[in-house]
DNA sequence: TTGTAAGCGTTATCAA
DNA sequence: TTGATAACGCTTACAA
């Protein structure tokens, strides 16, 4: 069995109370004490019991990841950064994935409440009431998702799109596709919005080629509405579906940038990798992860800062997929 | 404030330890007697205190992972999978990156101790010597590296360089160049002894170009010297070395399959999205880590089965980065 | 079938 | 500066 609190008092020859100061408030405990307990922890192997603590403190030291697919690189970017961060502050990381299922999300929430000290809620799917009804006295941060009252941490989207327009536009492109994610998307509102703006602004005109799976396949099926459309450049919902776009040209002997550009959106770790490296919107998952950290921690000592959301800058990363509009 | 048992015994005028039965064993609980529980606990959103339970029980209905990185896709590619069966089983999932330190790991280790009921390590770098340390009494189950006394889940590489030289040899290959992973990787060992029978009982021969990162850019490195070696087939030590030597010769003007024929290993999802869909070795990630989560389950549960690793067979997938030797 | 009471390992209060 | 003691919310003998 492991060492208790008890065995390390009886060892160092003082009280349990006097043990548990050792760690939690050493200054209230005289040096020389100190030394001996610690030696005998040391020696025992005694870690504090965190169930034992958690009891009677309230806190579990997890905090909790709830995110909409973990087979999707757009979420598992943010694992490396998060976990680090997490265990910097010393706290562990509780992973869960909501399957895309709204109802199934507050019901996670819910049971991960008692197990955790705060969420992170990644793109939640849940309605805005689903999202009103979680537990007030639960410290929770969203990311990519406006919820009032709450911090959340937000990426611009809409100026992303407008650095894309500039870019195309710049390059000769004056017919330019898009092809959307799936049709709830708050993110795909988003980004249709300041892509409608951008292009209201400039002398190009916006074909829309609707809705499509937020997939490598959604990408593949999209590809033949964008050739059709005449379009010289074609901007995806995002990273995968522009993948898609991307091999399905090559299977059709359309040449990228050369004959037809292609933009993603994301920058997730992979679009650098792919055969022709994608142009794309660069999310600042570290920084975006970092944020929502500290915004949850600050909100689980108490203090409640933040009431307006912090929104960050996307940057458009020019790569090969992109080149001049062919005359 | 949550409620707590006390506040459902009361709301369904029973004692406490009536209420523990009617959710921990329910056939000890008069019908009706259960019927109001439910519904008092129903009404009063009563969730029992998980910490308080494991207190006594001695149990956290938590499962820990513990990889070496989760930025590599390697390792992200397990999550989903592992986070459904770990849910299914009622267990939560606490994450945990090694940031690929040996020393390390024995110390996260021992901090998730007592905050799961059991572990899977996967690919642990610590030393055999260290992973013997680790404490007896806590259940472990380690994916891709074989510990005595333990559970574990492997996956036959040696048999995937198997198939992966026939499929070469049978295109016309007979100079086959390897690109190794890091100095001291035993995935990487195993790979290469398969890799050296196999070319032993082939008319082939083999080029070893030596180390490299297991990374996108450890495949760049590596591409000039796969190029001087004069071999018409390469095997990477894994995708994204694979992917890596592609895009370079992509840059050289060198075509694939058509001058070179390249091949990855893991069959990690971005392969088939890569612009040359990559003929790679598979891994059964989802059937691996079934496995593994099993295997933890029943080990927590007492049932200490399997003495022998569980040994999953791999399969070659031919795609489109291979094909007949240049003459 | 149900209730009473003890105790899991820790921290917090109070007194010394 | 330290120690007794009472919680924290739950489960589990044991008794009824």
């Amino acid at each position: 069995m492991a060492a208790t609190i008890r065995d390390v008092a009886s060892a160092a020859g003082v009280s349990a109370s006097t043990v548990s100061r050792a760690f939690t408030a050493p200054d209230l405990v005289g040096e020389e004490t100190r030394g001996r307990v610690r030696d005998a922890a040391q020696r025992l192997g005694y870690l504090p019991n965190r169930q034992a603590s958690g009891l009677i403190t309230g806190r579990t030291g997890n905090i909790g990841l709830v995110v909409p697919d973990l087979a999707n690189p757009f979420y598992t970017e943010i694992l490396k950064p998060l976990q680090s961060r997490a265990r910097g502050a010393d706290y562990e990381l509780v992973l869960t994935d909501s399957e895309e299922d709204p109802e199934l999300e507050p019901v996670l929430v819910r049971r991960l409440a008692g197990q955790v000290d705060g969420l992170i809620l990644c793109s939640p799917r849940m309605s805005d009431e689903q999202l009103a009804d979680l537990p007030a006295g639960l410290p929770i941060v969203t990311m990519y998702r406006e919820v009032p009252g709450r911090p959340c941490v937000l990426v611009d989207y809409a100026d992303g799109m407008e650095q894309v327009v500039r870019h195309l536009v710049a390059l000769g492109h004056r017919r330019i596709a898009y092809v959307a994610g799936p049709r709830g998307s708050r993110a795909g509102a988003l980004r249709r919005e300041g892509l409608q703006a951008a292009i209201g602004r400039s002398d190009a005109e916006l074909v829309e080629i609707g809705h499509h799976p937020p997939h490598f396949d959604g990408g593949g099926a999209a590809a033949d509405p964008v050739l059709a459309s005449g379009a010289t450049a074609v901007i995806a919902f995002n990273d995968l579906v522009a993948l898609g776009l991307l091999a399905m040209f090559t299977q059709r002997g359309v040449r990228v940038p050369a004959e037809l550009s292609v933009v993603g959106c994301d920058d997730v770790a992979i679009t650098a990798m792919a055969g022709v490296p994608l142009t794309t919107v660069s999310v600042p998952f570290a920084r975006a992860v970092r944020n929502a950290v500290d915004l949850l921690l600050a909100t689980i000592a108490g203090n409640d800062a933040a009431p307006r959301p912090t929104r960050l800058p996307t940057h458009l990363v020019a790569r090969g997929s992109t080149g001049p509009a062919p005359r």
